[in-house]
Formats: C-alpha cells, structure tokens, sequence
DNA sequence: TTTACTGTACCGTCTGGACGGTCTTGTCAA
DNA sequence: TTGACAAGACCGTCCAGACGGTACAGTAAA
C-alpha cells in the first residue's frame, strides 16, 4: 500500500533518534533502525546509501526543525527580542522528559566532524542575538547559560530541579531585557 | 604495591584520554589504547579486566583530579567564594587548545549510565556553592553558562572567540560577586 | 615464590555494506 | 482499455572484518 511507503525517509530518522534514546548512542546499529522503522535492511540503506549519510540526515533534520522552531517563536512574539524566544524555546525543549537528540553522540562517535554543521548554526545564531543587543556581556551569559541548560538535557543528567530551572529561565529573562 | 615499570595504570588511562581525542571517540579500542599504552592487550586486560571497567577508570580518575584542581584552587583564593573558584577554573580548563574529555563519548556509547557518577558529582558541586550565597537566580545563571562553556570546549566547538569567552567570564565573575 | 606483566593464539558475536532479486507504480503507444 | 516496459522502492542473504574477551605459556624483577 501507499501508506507504508508514503515517506520511510522520516520514519527511519524517527526510528534512529528512539533507538538512540532507548538503547543508548552506543547501539545504534543499522539493523535496529531498520527493525524499529518497519523497514529491512535494503531499504534503509536505499534510503541512506550508509551509516554516515544516516547521520547527516538526523543533523540536518535536526537543524531544520530547530530553525523552524526558532523562527516561529520570534514571529509569534514579535515585539519581543530574539534572545528571549530562543531562551523560552530551550526551556521548553528542556522540559519534555526525553533528550530527544541523544543520537548525537552516536554521530560523534561514527565521526566528529559531524558536529561542524551544527557549531556553524550556533555561532550563525549568536551573531544574529548580537545584532540585536549592545550589551554583549548579558548576552553572553545568557546564551551559554542556554548552552549549559540543553547540554544538560542532553546528557539526560538531572542536576537541577524543576523549580531551579524555572527559576534560571526567567532569571534569563530579565538578564535579556 | 606498584609496577615495575611506573604505573601502567596510569599510562593506560592517558592512553585512552589520547586515543578518544586523536582517533575519534569512535575509535576507542582495547587494542588502540594497548597499542598507544606501550602495553600489551593482556597486560591492559590485566588492569582493566573489561572495556566497562576502563571507563569507569576514566571517570574515577576525571572525578578526582577535577576535586583536586578545584580544592587547591579554593585554597589558593581563600577569601573569595567557591563559585568564583570554579568560574576561574573552568575558564583556565577551556582555554588549553585540546578538549581532553572526549572519552567521554565512547563512555556513554558503552553505557549511558557512566554519566551518573558525573551527574552526582555536579549535584554536590552545585549543593555547596548554594550554601555559599543567598541569591540562587544568579548562582544558577552562573553555574549553567558554565556548564555551557565545558559543553563547548567538550564538543570541540569554537562557537565564541578567546575575547568574547573573555567577557563571558568578567561577566559571570561580576555576577558571582 | 609471588607479582606483574608480555605475547600469541584464538573464539563468538556483531556490523556495515554489497548484491541480486522482487514487488509496485507510472508512462505511453496501440 | 490494455499491454509492454522502465524506473523506483524495497527485501533477504551473505560476507569480510573488527571487536571484546579468553586462555595460557613465558618472563623478569622484588
């Protein structure tokens, strides 16, 4: 039927970010991807010739979304700054209770060099937050903070509580002004 | 009682660090990290009698210089608070030109929960510097931008110049008071 | 003798990837 | 409307190699 095969493209990304997620970075095999998308093995690798493309197509899908996200943040807030919708959208990514992007290290590990496009979108990022501010210091703060927030959710490791973070984001807030 | 040719143990561990920074977190082999050891892979199975318990070596061993930097640093700057201590010492951390925790990665492929012991440890780290102030908005702002640095430096990626981490760090010492 | 290794040989498992085959859909001339 | 046929999407199998780990005999210092 049409309906299976209607996009395996996403549902294999999909199937390799839960399988990440709930086997660990380090059993990101092709195989289970191929289980879990409800695909044989073929045609996973009809759809991604090999691992690495696998990867790049989670990092630019990532991107992507990221930027979608972002973009209808600001212009459903848009008297606000930049700053400020990408601190509640963080916040709001931090507090779904999966990481979500734990396939990220599974990228690292198959090459590092993965990591570039993904370094570039955030320096491209804090240039634009800098042409939208004069105090480069709170901005700074702000945006590592951020930075420290999502590394956290990444690593799934939960060293603050949910009121601590509350309290952080809109500490940030007033700090962005 | 010790080797006779000083401390593999420790040779091993460095070994590893080099491996997974050189190589690729991907490349973290038992043969590699013998190999790049000077040791044989029996010798290193010797020590290390599984791929698990090295990385748990890993993180012991982390663990346990970053408290003895950070103590020694307190000491050192007996009059300021902790928290300053640590912004110090992170910012000296993030300077040197190589990320030296990427072993890290190859732990969490091998088993995500390597990081618990991380996670608790930066839970303690984040109990006692509350204990040092009365305004935790600040401390937390403080505490996850640098977080957001080490993420960085971890992940290799040169988002910020060496002025605007410069910044960052006068501003957060500004802050921490 | 014990401790702390070295060195070699080996095993079972898993992995990415190549390959050839199969089913489905679209196109177009008759 | 039909039949022929090409292209696209996908399946199932196979394999070389790498990996973690084991076993064990040997060795050199303390």
């Amino acid at each position: 039927m049409k309906a299976r095969r209607a996009n395996s493209r996403d549902r294999i990304l999909a199937a390799a970010a839960d399988v990440a997620r709930e086997a660990g970075p380090g059993s990101l095999s092709l195989d289970a991807v191929a289980n879990r998308a409800g695909v044989s093995k073929g045609g996973l690798l009809y759809n991604f010739p090999t691992k690495a493309k696998l990867m790049q197509g989670l990092v630019e899908n990532y991107l992507n979304e990221f930027e979608q996200d972002l973009e209808a943040r600001v212009a459903e807030t848009g008297h606000e700054n930049a700053l400020s919708a990408y601190i509640r959208l963080s916040a709001d990514d931090c507090e779904e209770p999966q990481p979500s992007a734990s396939w990220i290290f599974s990228a690292i590990a198959e090459d590092p060099d993965f990591l570039t496009p993904i370094t570039a979108f955030k320096r491209q990022l804090f240039e634009r937050l800098k042409g939208e501010t004069d105090d480069l210091g709170s901005l700074l703060v702000c945006f590592l903070a951020i930075e420290g927030l999502r590394s956290m959710n990444l690593f799934d490791s939960d060293v603050l509580s949910q009121e601590e973070r509350k309290l952080l984001v809109s500490s940030l807030l007033k700090i962005a002004g």
